[in-house]
DNA sequence: AATAATATTTAGTCGGCACTAATAATTATT
DNA sequence: AATAATTATTAGTGCCGACTAAATATTATT
């Protein structure tokens, strides 16, 4: 046990000292702030997303720059290093392999996997990651549209918009809904508005920050907060 | 985030309090000594499995004994309490089923499936283990024999004896060997000594602390301290 | 430009769980 | 029974990562 963390796989890939969950964690949130379209990510950003106080988000900047993993100028926000943004990735792969594999070979719920992932991905080493995937067949997107990186942190980026941008008239389907909250994904899946659903955007009413759109069960009103979580 | 740890699953199936990884793996580690046939349970057999300071140890026990998981008498030894062997069981549960499951339906190798599941199993939900279950077909065994607790931490404990004490002119077939060590397990894996592989005792060498052995692929000796991981 | 509001950081704590060094209790040996 | 050896406990630290309260920097408003 000593004073190393039990959670973090002893096993990495490249011989990189393990990382806290914490840490990881963190990564996780700086890139996914940076997927969300901030293009900076600050203090605040991150402890919204994680839960925590401010100054545990500071400190946590401070020690992540010093292991070389973000740049954080004080004040001024951060970005991930090389090094960071790898990392990043490689927990994010963890994340949606194991969505996918307790959605498709376990039959868990669309918003039951999320938190649970959140949880194994810490934990899990490469090789049950390589078993899982090999039995999932490589696929190369989650059970949500979500693209599964490869080994290098690379994936190939399906062109796609945020339903909340796409203009009235539009007209297409969904290619990806995001995982992180599990009562929009619970509402949003009681609108059947889940993968490959066919959609109209019929009115934008900016002003009243909500959108008009036509499924196939009939039509209904959205929403933009909800709206940006859903890709078309 | 918080104070609490993110590792312990937060929807117990009794609104119990999660525990951490480190209580888990201690309560893991008194039932195990026990399960192993000590009848007083000392410091520091716990410290030597847990490879921890004997004072480490020592504090733990006070905690446990504080939240009434276990009863501990200083200097006296400790054991666990009616609701420490409760959960004990379950996270015994939990490590079995997983290494079933890691074993059965991901191939993973049978000498990493330990510390695999030493990790996951502090991790997964109610409902993970359940769908796992349910995947396997509620098996009553792990791949190395060992019963798989039910949901009361009840199981049905086939008679066995350890292959160290079962006198010359014994014959059977192993029906489980300890997963706890890779080492010896991948050993025993070469000697072709896995399950059900049927066993004679030639002799037992009490005084050289070895036995001579005839298994189908040929006649061997084996250490006492291998043979006691070994049931027949 | 001065002031107010907001965001961030520093300073200082705390809980959890490891550690070492030193002390005390128990057990074994003479 | 006295002493030695072993085992367990207390005492005191350290690291991690949360926290609050207070100070400081930045941004917005008048």
């Amino acid at each position: 046990m000593n004073h190393l963390e039990k959670t973090a796989r002893s096993e990495n890939a490249l011989g990189r000292a393990p990382l806290s969950a914490a840490v990881e964690d963190y990564l996780k949130a700086i890139h996914a702030l940076r997927e969300d379209g901030l293009d900076v990510v600050t203090t605040q950003a991150i402890a919204n997303r994680l839960q925590v106080a401010p100054p545990s988000a500071t400190a946590m900047l401070k020690k992540l720059d010093a292991l070389g993993l973000a740049h954080h100028e004080p004040y001024r926000g951060v970005h991930l290093s090389e090094a960071g943004e790898k990392i990043a990735r490689e927990i994010v792969r963890h994340h949606r392999i194991i969505e996918t594999f307790l959605s498709e070979i376990l039959g868990l719920e669309w918003d039951k996997i999320h938190d649970e992932a959140e949880r194994l991905e810490h934990v899990i080493s490469e090789e049950l990651e390589a078993a899982m995937m090999k039995k999932l067949g490589n696929p190369t997107c989650d059970p949500h549209g979500a693209p599964i990186p490869d080994l290098n942190g690379a994936w190939k980026l399906a062109p796609q918009t945020r339903l909340s941008e796409a203009g009235a008239g539009f007209v297409g389907k969904v290619c990806r809904v995001a995982d992180e909250d599990a009562e929009i994904l619970r509402h949003l899946s009681e609108l059947r508005l889940c993968l490959d659903a066919p959609i109209e955007v019929l009115r934008a009413e900016a002003r009243e920050g909500v959108l008009k759109l036509r499924l196939e069960s009939g039509e209904i009103t959205l929403g933009l907060a909800p709206a940006a979580r859903v890709w078309v």
